[in-house]
RNA sequence: GGUAUUGUAGCCAAGUGGUCUAAGGCAACGCUCUGCAAAAGCGUUAUUCGUGAGUUCGAAUCUCACCAAUACCUCCA
């Protein structure tokens, strides 16, 4: 196997992955909270660990991927000084039971991650199922002395933690000296003895619909917690990557580290990964409307899939927005805009039809070594180079574009297929195939217009092709062209070749 | 205000000390192919990497200043 190097946010630098149980991975992903659909940038946060998972795999380990679904405990705002639960605000808006709420959401979720294919995770454990997990928990960092209860809440002491254990602030590069200078300004601080210090069980009022029995009277688990009690329920007290967008690193992931430590006593993580912001018209796609202009820069998927939105001009398919996302690096931001989803469309078409392509060439047998075939596998093992150095997909999506080139030049006959190897032909099939379908965990959507009547569209067109040829042969090239002109209205692309004429459905 | 990050061709975007006169996709232009197109192929399109200094034999890549944008600072993947 080769050695493969990732970017720990937590040291700042790339580092070689040694798992800590040989061949054994353990992934920790932060899922969604259920309270509202997801949006595209949340797509693109989980498509980016989608890879991460699919090379890992690739690789060879054994990967237990776990992906949290958060249906209690989050709240909008500051938990001591009276803030609302995401979870029942949204069942109070839509007349639901929070689990309804919970169970709607996710279900979308899933729909929408089964368009991007984005493969299920190993396990995908929810907060509420885990309130058991959470509490002792909460016990265990009330027992090393880093919390302290008030009137049936507890709240996690931030400033002890900070000053025995050389740790809070690490991740998200902030510093205690400036955490501590904050206290002096002893506002609204509620019961929380600082700042920074925040909830980890919050007492239930009267009207909070999700709330549970617990050793401090009946509450719900704080932000956080569900994630710190769920990756080491799972995956144990230390595993080797957590994943998430590049907005948790504070304080999300920072107290989750906290949590952790408090309870257990060591570092949960091994190699933190964050991965960047999808923008949108030059701003963080959110929900959260623009102060300013007062509307929302996210785009839902379906909006994007259907067309039915005011920011682009088409409909894009998931696996044109995947390749869209592939085309950077998870730890840059990403631009969205129309222009931008289009060059991507007419890209994916190519890479595609260049795959079909590639397997639909035969080799006689003759050949040998030459400069393309040196070339042809100098790109191949670079994309695997590529992916090994923090899974830069954008690098060895370009590599395999190079090949394109190569694949047409080949069909065309500009390059005689004889000039390289069966061998090396071969290895480009398979590593093509490797690449696009299980790695980049791209589908085929050039073949899937076709379902359900494949045949007999095949047979249509052999027949309208035939009768083109006729009139082509003929010099009758009203008729040929008028069967082509029509063809293009009814989106079905005519490609004449030295071989023949080819079609392909356009999207 | 504090803390980070980013600024690469018309657009999206790799590259973080020499192989960079800067990958790849899209767009544009020329040529080849074609009955004409499309598709495909070939070629051209940043001697330059926000601006200005500095370090170095050598900088897109390191340092400083400035300008601009974005993110986080207890809602967000």
């Amino acid at each position: 196997m080769t050695p493969l190097f990732l970017y720990n946010s937590l040291t700042r630098q790339k580092e070689e992955f040694v798992p800590i149980n040989p061949d054994l991975v353990g992934l920790y992903v932060c899922g969604p909270t259920v309270y509202s659909d997801v949006h595209l940038g949340n797509c693109r946060s989980f498509t980016s660990f989608d890879i991460v998972y699919r090379y890992l795999m690739y690789k060879g380990y054994k990967v237990r991927y776990v992906r949290n679904i958060t249906d209690a405990g989050h709240l909008v705002g500051d938990a001591d000084i009276g803030a609302e639960d995401k979870m029942a605000k949204t069942a109070k808006a839509l007349k639901l039971e929070p689990m309804e709420v919970a169970h709607k959401y996710t279900v979308g979720f899933h729909e929408v991650m089964k368009k991007f294919n984005n493969l299920a995770p190993s396990l995908e454990p929810r907060a509420t199922g885990h309130i058991t997990e959470q509490i002792k928990m909460v016990q265990d960092i009330l027992k090393n002395g880093f919390g302290y209860e008030v009137n049936g809440s507890v709240y996690f002491d931030t400033v002890k933690f900070a000053k025995e254990q050389d740790v809070y602030g690490k991740l998200s590069g902030r510093k205690l000296e400036d955490m501590l200078a904050e206290s002096r300004e002893l506002k609204n601080q509620g019961e929380k003895r600082h700042p920074a210090d925040f909830a980890i069980w919050i007492k239930a009022e009267e009207n909070t619909l999700q709330k549970w029995d617990s050793p401090w009277g009946e509450g719900l688990p704080g932000w956080h917690l569900e994630c710190s009690a769920m990756s080491t329920k799972y995956l144990g007290a230390k595993f080797d990557i957590h994943g998430g967008g590049e907005d948790l690193k504070f304080p999300h992931h920072e107290n989750e580290i906290a949590q952790n430590c408090g309870a257990c006593g060591t570092m949960p993580v091994k190699y933190w990964m964050h991965g960047d912001m999808l923008l949108g018209n030059g701003k963080k796609m959110s929900k959260t409307p623009d102060p300013v202009t007062g509307i929302s820069n996210s785009v839902m998927p379906e909006e994007l899939f259907s067309g039915d939105n005011n920011m682009l001009s088409k409909a894009f398919s998931p696996m044109v927005v995947r390749f869209f996302m592939l085309q950077a690096h998870y730890r840059s931001t990403l631009d969205l805009s129309n222009d931008a989803l289009l060059a991507a469309e007419k890209g994916y078409y190519r890479l595609m039809e260049a795959y079909n392509t590639l397997i639909s060439l035969d080799h006689d047998g003759s050949g040998g070594t030459n400069d393309d075939e040196q070339q042809i596998n100098t790109m191949l093992d670079k994309a695997f180079e590529d992916m090994d150095n923090d899974f830069n997909t954008p690098m060895a999506l370009s590599r395999l574009f190079t090949l394109v080139n190569k694949i047409n030049s080949f069909k065309s006959g500009h390059i005689a297929i004889g000039s390289i190897a069966k061998g090396t032909l071969e290895r480009m099939k398979k590593v093509f195939h490797d690449f696009i379908f299980v790695i980049f965990g791209l589908l085929d959507e050039t073949q899937a217009s076709n379902n359900g009547n494949g045949e007999v569209l095949d047979g249509l067109m052999d027949l309208i092709l035939e009768l083109r040829k006729e009139s082509r042969v003929k010099k009758d090239w009203s008729t040929s062209d008028q069967i082509r002109d029509k063809l293009k209205e009814l989106k079905i692309q005519v490609k004449d070749g030295k071989e023949g004429t080819t079609w392909v459905v356009e999207k």
